[in-house]
DNA sequence: GTATGTGAAACCGTTCACAGCA
DNA sequence: TGCTGTGAACGGTTTCACATAC
């Protein structure tokens, strides 16, 4: 283990590496090279051996990487061999549609509880969560092992939905509310918000009806 | 107008930089520096400085920016000046979620058709729209004026939906799945894969537990 | 005096090019 | 021979520091 920090930018690409590799894995592709990977991955061959080089190494000279064994690494690397259990604040539209994103199950993240301010939603049953007051999170964290907090609710409620997160003991936030958070230092947080990428592309499509820029994105986030 | 191309990251800044102006203008704030504003948003001064830069001089020596006068011209580069009409592809969880999403249409951007390939979906009404078979697409993005198209679908599906958009004549493509489409060069394609912020936290999590990062991501994506 | 606008410096991530090894 | 692993070169973004303007 090193003592480097690793961009967030390594990260992301190594789960989209890992992305490929499954696909890969299922198709029954025994061993990829950098080239090839790069090329499914829309990333330089470079890239891709110096965010691994961050780790170790996984490949055999002269052959490439065997794709199990790589997939297995980044997995364990991204710490997805394990389940991760989260809890969900704000059961609205947006909120829903995680509760049944059947990509973020097959990953590993499970909800296990699900959190809410409006009196009508509460006791509604969603698989085999049942909404509670926003008053539970403390105690349900620790009852159910939560360990990533999921924000879902307005912008307005998000910061108070992060304090009651941050009091119960969540290590983590996934915060899909507009607003910056203001957490402990100790407490990881990464935004998504993805009103951002609207904004991108229609910057993109505003400028390119004068001038001539022809930049597509490559990483999704 | 400068001939220079423009990072995507300086816009997303920029989208920053409007959303936190709309709330300061809210507020009633009238003039605000830019280590005022750098400090709201949680980026370096010389940054907000530099941003502008590329588009011209906002500013006034010794006093700041004008907030509303700021948010105005910001909302002009990024193309919010004007209403953006948007088709919906896949109206699962997620698919219903941007539909219903306010801040979107707050931003000026409205969904004008829904697209779905179950049967049994079509013909379900949300709000003004009722949801139309895919073989629909080249017909309604005529007819209904849609510049850019939202793929929500499973990622399996998702490349079809792409080519149906571009086949019927769309400038622009949002990506909710998580696959690098094959798109011709002159279409504008952002990817939204919020999977990928799940790992990135996940590794932050997992790496803290041997070791001391403490490095929080700023930006939503 | 104060805050912008901007050249220059520092920093960081990407790509090249090749040494090292199967 | 072929492909990984990696030092060095490159390119781009961020930050500094100060001239400039109100």
């Amino acid at each position: 283990m090193k003592f480097i920090k690793i961009p967030s930018i390594v990260i992301t690409r190594l789960s989209i590496y890992a992305k490929n590799l499954e696909l890969l894995d299922q198709k029954g592709v025994e061993v990829v090279s950098s080239v090839r990977l790069a090329d499914i991955c829309g990333i330089n061959p470079a890239q891709i051996r110096k965010d691994l080089a961050y780790f170790g190494q996984f490949g055999v000279r002269g052959v490439g990487y065997y794709v199990t064994e790589l997939l297995f690494e980044i997995k364990k690397i991204l710490g997805l061999d394990k389940e991760w259990r989260l809890g969900l604040v704000g059961v609205g539209n947006l909120g829903w549609a995680l509760l049944r994103h059947a990509q973020l199950v097959d990953k590993g993240y499970t909800f296990v509880a699900a959190f809410d301010r409006k009196p009508k939603r509460i006791g509604l049953k969603i698989g085999d969560i049942e909404i509670a007051p926003l008053e539970d999170i403390g105690r349900m964290v620790k009852k159910k092992g939560i360990e990533i907090g999921v924000i879902a609710v307005k912008p307005r409620w998000a910061q108070n939905g992060a304090d009651l997160l941050v009091r119960a003991g969540v290590c983590g936030i996934l915060n899909f509310a507009p607003v910056q958070l203001q957490c402990p230092a100790h407490i990881f947080v990464e935004n998504i918000d993805f009103s951002l990428k609207f904004d991108v592309l229609c910057y993109r499509l505003t400028s390119s009806k004068s001038r001539r820029h022809r930049i597509r994105s490559r990483l999704g986030g």
